[in-house]
DNA sequence: CGTTAATAGTTGCATATGCAACCAAGTCAA
DNA sequence: TTGACTTGGTTGCATATGCAACTATTAACG
């Protein structure tokens, strides 16, 4: 019954979620970020938040974080960095003066088409090629698949404050 | 046909692969990363360092790189880590005086044992908690798919030397 | 009011990573 | 043998990140 003692737990990395999750992830990210590194300069953070704010408009960086769950301090130096390479203004709040209003600028808006379009195309082209594979009933339903993964991660940890 | 000029491109993060796949990657590596940063003050590289060592026996640093796709630098200083905390050792190879054989010590195997454990527990009631979410035929699939992307993103890179 | 707690955002510091350059040992071919 | 090339592994440096501490502002409440 005992596995020889070499192995006290046969535990299996490749069979692991996080670690899968984490190769996947870095295996798509790593091809796409060429894109934005290369022409733009730009960090994966920084790309997120421009893509958060083109797709959803002006909001503040704490409206950010919460969308997103990047951490704010992350946030926060994407910001300045996108700020600084003229892609995002801050409008003081009127409301709340601790925060302000981020929307993307002319530029950051061009930048966010362009990118958008190659993210686009990268996404279509993976997912044509992991159809056939998987089939379509499966193909289907990756992004539920993953949105509850995620939902479930953030249940289990809580406390990232 | 044309939205109005707010976005040219209409793109949606909420529904690249990349994107969702980083966020389920971060959302499970997180929760799970308390037990390997606490209680032995490990990396996340570290840990699949000593899995894969745990999980296949004795290998060379680049065997390790080939196997779990981390790159090498990474691996280099994983090693002299866990070298470091009595976890591994390394003998130099008899064939290719270049490599060294690495392999667990006692205690790297213990806490191989102890975190495996704790990995399994982990992975098991994600797992259980995706099942009536997704449904069993998805859930049973999911390491599949994963494994399908990573193929896919590993053909697309290529050139990551 | 005044005092305390919460919140938006920034910054300092220590660490992890990526990349290029590097060393040493092996390979290959003339 | 020698000289060009590849490969296992390490290191330097510049950058990205995580965390805790901090400022300024707002909310809560006696």
């Amino acid at each position: 019954m005992t596995s020889p003692d070499s192995t006290p737990q046969d535990f299996d990395l490749e069979a692991f979620l996080p670690y899968l999750l984490n190769q996947a992830a870095e295996a798509t990210s790593r091809s796409f970020q060429a894109s934005y590194k290369a022409d733009f300069g730009m960090t994966r953070t920084q790309w997120r938040v421009l893509a958060n704010l083109g797709k959803f408009g002006a909001m503040t960086a704490r409206d950010i974080c919460r969308i997103s769950h990047i951490e704010k301090t992350k946030v926060s130096r994407a910001v300045s960095a996108l700020e600084g390479d003229g892609m995002l203004s801050r409008i003081p709040s009127a409301q709340d003066r601790r925060a302000e209003i981020l929307s993307l600028t002319d530029t950051g808006r061009k930048v966010f088409g362009d990118l958008g379009q190659r993210a686009r195309a990268y996404d279509a082209d993976l997912r044509d090629r992991l159809g056939p594979l998987m089939g379509p009933e499966i193909a289907a339903r990756i992004d539920d698949l993953l949105r509850a993964i995620i939902a479930q991660g953030d249940q289990g940890a809580e406390d990232d404050g």
